[in-house]
DNA sequence: GAAATTCTTGACCATACGGTCAACGGAACG
DNA sequence: CGTTCCGTTGACCGTATGGTCAAGAATTTC
């Protein structure tokens, strides 16, 4: 379906369907572990429909994949450079955590397509994330050269900041296993964990 | 193959190679992206030469996966408890480190079945884990309480360890896609960084 | 309201995959 | 040397899966 006319209301609809199906069908099982009958299923439609609208599997995911890509930068781009920089960075931590919480499934999409090598997005990786990530970096280096952020390595500071809060989505079924309580007390706990944490870590130095 | 008697060096033998050969398939596309066939060649086996050691696909993957907790919990247990805190602690997340360097394979097998809901370790995690974890947290409070160590969550101190440093194992096509350099490099990277991370938001604050 | 276009699906196809089995090879042991 | 047991595999089976197609239903267009 290479679509250049503007789509039907049918066709926006029923794509809109089939890609929320699918992306609660790819995130729990990955791509392989996903079929075309589940994703159908899942949307209210027959496979032959779905396939109507999408020329293939692949073409759901990768239309998936190249979707969220923008929608995951979002946050990142949110950190404004005139700002507090501690303040700055930790608005940014709450703001994944929160995705975290509100957008678990895309989450695990990512998780699962980058722990099998990003077959299909490697490309975006290398390309507008890392354009993304050098640019905060060099923000960040910039905010430690004037002694108002702790000195530490930028690009590993930005892993660990998607690592712990990913954490909370991609292995919420470890979280819930361990700790007591509920998902919205867990996601609480975190919030709490994560500003201290990162406040200490971050808060330079008084000499 | 239920095995009573002692098996035969042909048995260890070609059990290890399969398991070996599966470690590698199934962490590179999870369970149910990998298969017999891949299995085996990766074993230098025929197909039913494989099952004729393990009775299927799920027998090698149970197989590995039970194997492997007990050297995902190493390193906790080795958290000495009359040891100088912060110092344990870093030995841990050190030691944590080292197995995303050392045991990659490993590391994204564990995270695979993680992010797809541990549908086959979820006892594992709410029986030895939580137990381990909960030991854990218990030092930690204790020594919290003595003013040895900043006053945060233990669990979620923990989650943090587990998170930041499984990321360069799980998440290694991303971080290889945005710094330069080799993966040797970035372990080296990582390890100043998390030391200087850790050592700051672990140090208790002197009033 | 008829023609044209879009949408929908049951039936079908080819391939891939997990698993079986009968038969053969080879070594140990009397 | 023959028996026995372990190890090995080519050929095969049933099912699942991605994808096709022709024909019919629904909707739009004039």
């Amino acid at each position: 379906m290479t679509v250049q006319q503007p789509l039907t209301r049918i066709q926006k609809r029923n794509r809109d369907v089939i890609l929320d199906a699918a992306l609660g069908v790819f995130s729990d099982y990955g791509y392989r572990g996903a079929t075309l009958d589940q994703i159908a299923h899942a949307a209210g439609l027959s496979k032959p429909n779905v396939l109507y609208y999408f020329a293939s599997k692949e073409e759901i995911y990768t239309t998936l994949l190249s979707g969220l890509l923008e929608t995951w930068l979002d946050p990142l781009r949110e950190i404004d450079p005139e700002g507090e920089p501690v303040e700055e960075i930790l608005g940014y931590v709450m703001r994944k955590l929160q995705m975290s919480r509100d957008l678990p499934r895309e989450s695990r999409l990512f998780a699962n397509e980058i722990v099998q090598g990003a077959p299909r997005i490697l490309d975006q990786i290398e390309g507008p994330l890392k354009d993304m990530v050098d640019d905060t970096a060099r923000l960040f280096r910039s905010w430690m050269s004037d002694g108002r952020l702790a000195d530490i390595d930028p690009y590993h500071l930005v892993f660990s900041i998607w690592a712990t809060t990913q954490h909370y989505a991609d292995f919420s079924v470890q979280v819930a296993g361990i700790l007591d309580g509920d998902a919205a007390t867990h996601f609480e706990q975190a919030a709490q964990f994560l500003d201290s944490f990162y406040r200490r870590a971050l808060t330079p130095t008084v000499i």
